[in-house]
DNA sequence: TTGTAGGCGTTATCAA
DNA sequence: TTGATAACGCCTACAA
């Protein structure tokens, strides 16, 4: 044994210090070995290991190791909601789950942060997170605040859904042509009295953005129909209960619309209650769409109308977006920054993923008068 | 001005020595000033402050000071399972939202984890994180080899579901209480033939230990009823549609069981589903029950007979659980660590909370034969 | 092939 | 009230 008795304090997590102490070599020649990283004679480093496994060496100190590189490893997801509403959509599970896959290749880890206290304590909080990059779900929008800062500290950023930010990649669907051929479906079945339940607008709900480009895509839609009419209900919430009752209020009106276009499947499940609730058929008495193309599982043979968008490819998508920014990114500074950087920029991508529209059991010529 | 001009170079984010030169301050003063942690006369501050914001000081670098001050502000939540597939489950979510708010009350985040590759892998990707502690969710078994990485890294861990480790506090619930009273339900409505539909067990399944418990308690009381029967039948994912093809496998036999005791209403939904495409009534000829108590958003009426666990609570309490052996345990070495650490031990919590049976429309007595 | 030096950005401790 | 000093643990030039 060359190895001395001074090794770690009690209770103390072994360091490469202790590691290289014990094995007779200088900290960075015990970096070397253990890491793999540099020519290092079989005899050294297999004293190195040695010791290392005699001391419990546990590997590098993640967080030491990251302030020397300049990276961590982390991406942040933010969502503009708290986790419970968030994740209840399994359209953001289908999200978070081609996110984690994507970025898992390169090693790295998801930081979730729900961002739904004050403007100033959310940033703050981000402020004092370690990360690479965060992709904004939700909450990209200029109210939320947390892209100036982001910026700021030289994190990569990419959006969600939008709204787009200058410089700011963005993965986003084709609301618009989803939304549209929805509404040509309801219109080429005769439908022409429309209601659209909306998701949440405000930056506390998911997918800001969202509702307001799908909105102005059904009204045009709606208003190119011969005797077109646009009656408009917003959800307080993507929940299936928010979409009940946006849907009741619509259903309860003296002359209630024949289709109701939901923003989302979460909500058109609320719709679906809605009208079972005032036993009213589907599509007999009224015609339902949603959107995502989520597994509702429904029982007996019932099948949505909706629009289907890749959530699993979303997140891939945004990973990848994520990925290439921080390749080309310098992780400290380096001689040239500002090249890379500008590329990034000028590369900006504005990335439109395709739907598809999916005709189910939901919808149906309307009811004769 | 006092500040001069040798700011940070082009593109690097602006550093405390920075923003000190400017201020015409030492580095130690510029902290206190800029943490608001110490004596600072107002004009010193005031010209700090000012020299922070003339930069774009953007807060301590968030590495940096984890590193100095041995905590890094993230908990790791562990799951044993590809995110898509533990979020798919609304009980996940709700145990999410519930850890993440009580984190959140001491600025601390989530690090999402997801274990499914070897083990080895996940354990190296585990130990390069840089985390004040760690949830184990579905993964806390000898089995998936994690732990032991974990504790010799000094990280605090708490598990969840079990299978409780030596040393380890944990959060669970009486599976086996709620287990029996489904069961005791369904016999005293006359059913003596019962399946039962188990979630997978396997380490890369959510919760493990959790269906060994729950089949175990489900066999003793089926057998303690005159004439009872067991049959099982693993679902090899916590999904609808596994739940579906276990369920039928059940449904298909020549002399299919009267009732269904599914281990999770994700999987109960899938036995409604399985019932319903082989035009069985439920709960004419067969009684289903599930377990969670989660929303599942039936149409028409329909109410599940499930236990109801508190998941939001669940996560609350692994929170609490997590923060006070942050609270008993010293950031970095401190004089007597060995003492802390010991009572920690000592308290190792094994908390059980409550359910409760919700009898639903989906039970019911068997049919005659 | 190995060791030395320096620094990543911050903060705790102490002395002034 | 302020400043100098020393870590926190690691890694990478560079020199030997």
């Amino acid at each position: 044994m060359t190895a001395d008795r001074s090794g770690p304090a009690r209770g103390r997590r072994a360091t490469l210090a202790d590691v290289a102490r014990a094995a007779g070599v200088s900290a960075s020649t015990a970096s070397l070995a253990v890491n793999g990283s540099g020519p290092v004679s079989c005899d050294t480093r297999d004293r190195v290991l040695a010791a290392a496994r005699g001391l419990g060496y546990q590997g590098p100190h993640p967080t030491a190791r990251s302030l020397r590189r300049g990276r961590c490893g982390v991406v942040a997801v933010v969502v503009g909601d708290r986790l419970g509403y968030a994740f209840r959509d399994p359209m953001m599970a289908a999200f978070v789950d081609g996110l984690a896959e994507e970025i898992g290749t390169v090693g790295s880890s998801l930081l979730l942060v729900p961002t739904h206290e004050d403007a100033e304590a959310d940033a703050a909080r981000l402020a004092g997170l370690a990360m690479d990059a965060a992709v904004l779900v939700g909450c990209g929008s200029p109210g939320s605040g947390l892209l100036p800062g982001l910026l700021a500290r030289g994190t990569v950023v990419v959006t969600v859904d939008g709204p787009p930010a200058p410089g700011v990649p963005d993965v986003g669907i084709d609301d618009e042509g989803g939304t549209r051929s929805l509404v040509d479906h309801l219109g080429s079945l005769g439908h022409r009295d429309i209601g659209v339940i909306t998701l949440p607008a405000s930056r506390d709900g998911t997918r800001p953005g969202v509702p307001r480009r799908r909105t102005a895509a059904a009204r045009s839609a709606i208003e190119a129909l011969p005797g077109g009419r646009t009656r408009v209900r917003a959800a307080g919430r993507n929940t299936v209960g928010e979409g009940e009752r946006a849907a009741g209020a619509l259903l309860d009106a003296a002359d209630p619309p024949s289709a109701l276009v939901a923003q989302s499947d979460v909500l058109a499940l609320g719709c679906l209650r809605a009208a079972s609730a005032r036993r009213l058929a589907v599509p007999g008495d009224v015609s339902v769409t949603g959107f995502d193309g989520v597994d509702l599982h429904l029982l007996s043979g019932t099948l949505l109308t909706t629009v289907v968008q890749p959530g699993q490819l979303k997140g891939r998508t945004a990973a990848r977006l994520v990925l290439a920014a921080l390749d080309s990114t310098a992780p400290a500074e380096t001689p040239g920054p500002a090249e890379p950087l500008a590329a990034a920029d000028a590369s900006a991508a504005r990335i439109r993923l395709p739907v598809a529209l999916r005709i189910g059991t939901t919808t149906g010529p309307p009811a004769p008068p």
